[in-house]
DNA sequence: ACCAATTTGTCCGTATGTATG
DNA sequence: TCATACATACGGACAAATTGG
């Protein structure tokens, strides 16, 4: 050794990750604005003394990262990613992770519950008019269904969906409607799979229904273990069409659910 | 009108989000497989009959999606997101809603306890080491301050949260253990506020002793109900400090919580 | 409605540092 | 050690779309 000195290693990251990281301080600081349009590459690339590819390198970043958002060919604006965003790319990484449809479900007993014990406590009448509207939908579907039309499966398990999302959403708390949004959407490819085979769309339309009761009484205590009922029913119904509960959600599922989510970023 | 006919609208998406998404599907189908090594820019630009520039920019796409790493200056490869990245950007969309602290309390009320509950039922030995490790290290921690030293508050907050994490770890659900990270994440600058006005080191300690008890003796029911004393401990030491339930988490805590995440993203 | 300036999208060519064999 | 392949970064260029008068 010829020094005492001992240098720490030097991280060089790259120019245009630089970038990312100065543009982000500023919105997150608050000088850059959601809503303004981003400076133009040209202007950025001066400030920061890189070249525009460079620039819209970094600008890429911030895309992804829901930070920027490009509105057709218009000048890119700064706005804050959106939840739903998040919910799909985290779904997406929870198939990679092969999680399985146990874990989905435990996570789906302790949020769903407590989702609809608090949206008894908070929903108003617009939001009572929503959860009607979406009942009278899927009961449509069912009374046809009995009639002997073919099952619109896709239908179905989409005012499913939304019944679940608006619960969600006028529970007003968003850090568990953030939580419970990646569980929604994973559960949708697996109903698509239960249903055709058992069967079980009036049972789901009833078990909506007195969720709902509940909800318009302010009866939280109900709505919550009438939800407990719902999904240890979905857990049930899983089992009977003969799918293992700690098989690992496959990559089917993913390109079904991924096709909402990518119409949305665009 | 000169036609009958209906035109769909064209949407033209940029060839770098062509190229991101035509990777994408690659990677989702399984084509390019987890570890490979990204194909070469040029390849690339000659398979999609784009020019290099635009390869490179659909690669940022993918690399802020957490879908492809790069690792120094090597070769760029399939990866997949992990969960800290999700969950770091998902805290960072949470405080530019203007989150409460409200609901972050609420999401914790529903998920903490029941992380406790699982981690009893599932944590093996090296579980139980681990979270020994952490609760003699806090022990160190507050045996020194009541000795009259300095609280080091960011460590004692960092022992804080990784008692957490551990539970969430061991308790085996990625689903949960997901939709838990952004809470313990925004909790952090909440304590760093908290705790050096109250002075309540001794008592955090104590409540992690006592889930640690109830874990190490498989008693569920026991861990559950002493987290939800825990975190109703702390909804109180909050309103103690006369801060609101319902001001929004500013941004403040953002850059402190953001301090951990970006170390980890190169 | 038209024109001119600006800005983005895309392309081409080139230089440099580094990793791998 | 040398050579090759590759990622990073730069400079310049042009068409199409957008913006603002």
């Amino acid at each position: 050794m010829q020094e005492n000195h001992e240098f720490s290693r030097i991280e060089r990251a790259p120019a245009y990750r630089l970038v990312y990281d100065a543009i982000e301080r500023q919105i997150l600081a608050g000088r850059l604005r959601v809503g303004d349009p981003l400076p133009a590459e040209i202007q950025l690339a001066d400030q920061f003394g890189v070249n525009r590819s460079t620039v819209r390198e970094g600008i890429r970043l911030l895309e992804q990262s829901g930070l920027v958002e490009r509105d057709g060919g218009k000048r890119p604006r700064i706005s804050v990613p959106h939840y739903l965003d998040l919910a799909s790319s985290a779904s997406r990484a929870l198939i990679l992770h092969s999680v399985t449809f146990r874990e989905l479900w435990e996570a789906s007993m302790v949020l769903e519950p407590a989702i609809a014990e608090h949206a008894a406590r908070h929903i108003d009448q617009s939001g009572l008019d929503e959860l009607l509207g979406n009942l009278t939908a899927m009961q449509a579907e069912v009374v046809s269904i009995e009639g002997g039309k073919p099952a619109d499966v896709l239908a179905f398990v989409g005012l499913d969906r939304e019944f679940h999302e608006i619960l969600a959403k006028v529970g007003g708390n968003r850090v568990l409607a953030l939580a419970h949004e990646p569980v929604t959407s994973l559960f949708i490819p697996t109903g698509q799979v239960i249903l055709p085979r058992l069967k079980t769309y009036r049972r789901v339309l009833d078990a909506h229904r007195y969720i709902f009761d509940c909800l318009a009484a302010k009866d939280h205590a109900g709505a919550r273990s009438w939800m407990h009922k719902h999904m240890d029913d979905f857990r049930r119904a899983y089992e009977l069409t003969a799918l293992s509960l700690d098989a690992p959600l496959d990559a089917v599922s993913l390109s079904m659910s991924e096709a909402t989510p990518s119409m949305r970023s665009r």
